[in-house]
DNA sequence: GTGGTCTAGACCACG
DNA sequence: GTGGTCTAGACCACT
C-alpha cells in the first residue's frame, strides 16, 4: 500500500507521511480505520521502526491520525477539514506558479491547457 | 539585486541560482550582460565565495550563464529556449497539482479561480 | 455516565479515574453510593477489566472510594476533605499560570477577565 | 542556562523545548541570537545529540527558532506574535481551571487570591 | 503486542 | 563544524 522510492531525494519519513495523508484525504483510508503498527510497517517496508514512528508522529501533529497507546494508530474523524485546508494550499501553489508563468510570457490559453483534465474523453 | 533570506530553509547557493535564473528568464538581465565576479558578489552578500562559485557552476550547468576564464561570467544567448523549457516545467507542476486537487474533489470553477490573474482590474 | 475518548492521548484508566473523581467531588455520586462492578463497567465501556481494576485501585489510593471485598466499591465518606485538597491543587496551578502570564507581560485586567465567570448573566 | 530534571516525568526533549521557548518569549534570548549547536548542548547537558535535535526541530515547528544548515539555530524574529498566542493559551487554561474550581464550590474571593501577585509588597 | 522515549553511532549536505 | 536523516537496540507505560 505504501512504497518507498530510495532514488527520491526526499526523506523516507516524509514519503510515508505524504502517502498516508493522501490516502486518508482521498477517503481510501476511512475515518477510524486502523493503520499498521509501527513495527509491522517497518518490517513490511524494510526500514527502521524509528523512521515509521517519526512519520506517524508527524501525521498525528497534522491531525490526520491519532495514537492510542497500547492499541494502535487510527485515521482521524475530522478529515474533511483537512481536505479543504489542503485544497487551499494547492490553490495557493497553483496561483503562485500561474503568476510565475505569466511573468515569463505564458498566455491564458496555455494556463487553461495545463489545468485541463487529462484523458477526459478517454474511452 | 540579490537577497539572501537566512530564515529560508533552502541552501544559500540555491537561492542565488533561483534569483539569477529568474532575472535572466524575465529579461531583466539581457543576454551577454556580465554578472558580478564571484569575489565581488561574495563580499556584497557577506557569504563565502565557495557558495557563489557553486551557484555560478550550477547556473552554467543549466545553460543560463557561461564562464569566460579570466574575463568573467555572462548571461547566455539562448535564453528564449530556457524560458520555454521553464514554462514546460511550470506547466507540468500545475498539471500535477490540478490532478491532485481534482482527486480531492475540487471543481473546475475552483481551478479557474486559482489561475485567474490577481488584480487584473486593479487601478 | 462515563465516557471514553479514544482520540484523547491520555490512558483510558486515567480518564476513568478523573471522571469518577470529578463526579464524586461535585456530589453527583454521594458518599456511600455503590459503583458499578469492575466486570460490569468493563462490559459497559467495552474495555479490558484490568483497565477498570487499575482505575478503581487508583481511586482507592486517592481516598475517593473504598473497596469492600465481596460487596463492591463505594464512594468514600470524607469527600469534603478531598474537595478542599483538589481546590488547593487548582489554586496552585492557577497561581503558577498567573505568574507565567505576568512574566510575559499580562496585565491584571487580563487576568481578571480570564477568571470571570462565563455567561454569568445568561438566561 | 538549561537544566534537565530527571525526576520530572516529562521527556527530556520537552523540557528543553519549554525552557528555550520560555527564555525566548520573555526576551532573555533576543531575536536573531544564536543557540548552542546541537552537539555542543548535548555535551553540556550530557544527553544524546538526537534528543537535542528533536527539541530544536519542535522549536522550529513552533516558529520559535529557525535552522540554517551549516550555520546554526537562531531565535526567530516574530517573537511577539508567539507571545500573544501563548498568553491566549494560558488564558484558556486559567478559564477552564476557574470553571472547575467554581463547580467545586470555590468563591470569587478564593479565585482572586490565587491570581494575586505573590510577594508584591516584599522588601 | 503497541506506541513513546532515549542512547549510540553513522552518513550526508551545507558553509 | 553544523544541521538533518537513518539504523540498531534498548527501556518504559499502556492494553
Amino acid at each position: 500500500m505504501i512504497r518507498i522510492d530510495y532514488r527520491d531525494g526526499r526523506p523516507i519519513y516524509e514519503q510515508v507521511v505524504d502517502q498516508v495523508e493522501s490516502l486518508a484525504l482521498r477517503g481510501a483510508l476511512p475515518s477510524g480505520s486502523q493503520l499498521p503498527s509501527v513495527r509491522q510497517l517497518a518490517v513490511e517496508l524494510s526500514i527502521n521502526p524509528n523512521t515509521i514512528q517519526r512519520a506517524y508522529a508527524e501525521l498525528e501533529r497534522r491531525g490526520v491520525i491519532y495514537a492510542a497507546k497500547g492499541r494502535g494508530n487510527f485515521i482521524s474523524d475530522d478529515i474533511s477539514v483537512l481536505r479543504t485546508r489542503r485544497l487551499d494550499e494547492i490553490g495557493a501553489q497553483i496561483g503562485a506558479l500561474a503568476a510565475q508563468a505569466r511573468a515569463l510570457g505564458a498566455t491564458d490559453a496555455q494556463l487553461q491547457g495545463w489545468i485541463a483534465q487529462k484523458g477526459e474523453d478517454g474511452t
